[in-house]
DNA sequence: AAATTATATTGATGTCTATCAATATGTCAA
DNA sequence: TTGACATATTGATAGACATCAATATAATTT
């Protein structure tokens, strides 16, 4: 899938964002309990925005069940841009890591 | 030092930000050697307010020496960030890679 | 000291994007 | 089919920031 690193920063260069992303660790949400969990930070289309920016970096494993959509963060994916940032910008170290993308 | 994911996130999220801290891996460069390196791409004070950026967010390196600067890419922090993500966004994976910051 | 070289800073400008209000689309219930 | 609910899309706006030209600062040389 996508792992070029400008795309992975750009999702992530962003504080609600990764507030979201916070909240979709681990967790399947919808967009509403989303809306819910940032406590009125943001309303329900921005919130709509940045799921799709994530959507779109595979950054987030979607799931539709009736009318509502829910999202649970994408950890391999997340795992696999880190390893690729390592290998580009610390490949003195990245050698000390596991190979992760082997993992998923 | 800084660890901040958002600081982090932000320095990597720009394209020329990321050539130079390409160029910047594993070699010293002098801001000159940098603006060379770019080709005509940016000039001079682009580069300079870049790798201010990169020195804000300690992912560089610094050593003066006469009236140039050299820098490289600092990539124990760069290690540092990555798992710092990991652990925050894809802690499923993240025990399957060493602890990074044990290393440096 | 004056000139030269290397880098940093300042101010202005254009682009990108997060955000919102309003509306559209899609799905279920009655 | 009509109404209600959940999410997505659109258009407008404001703030952030990359870039440049011009200038300042700092260090070396003559």
């Amino acid at each position: 899938m996508n792992v070029d690193p400008i795309v992975f920063a750009k999702v992530l260069a962003d504080e609600t964002r990764q507030e979201i992303m916070g909240h979709l660790c681990c967790v399947w949400l919808s967009v509403g309990d989303v809306v819910d969990k940032l406590g009125g930070k943001v309303n329900q289309p921005t919130v709509s925005h940045h799921l799709k920016k994530l959507e779109e970096a595979n950054l987030v494993l979607i799931r539709q069940e009736g009318r509502q959509r829910f999202y649970t963060l994408n950890q391999a994916q997340l795992t696999i841009c880190c390893g690729t940032l390592m290998r580009a910008f610390a490949p003195n170290y990245a050698d000390q890591v596991i190979a992760i993308e082997d993992i998923g």
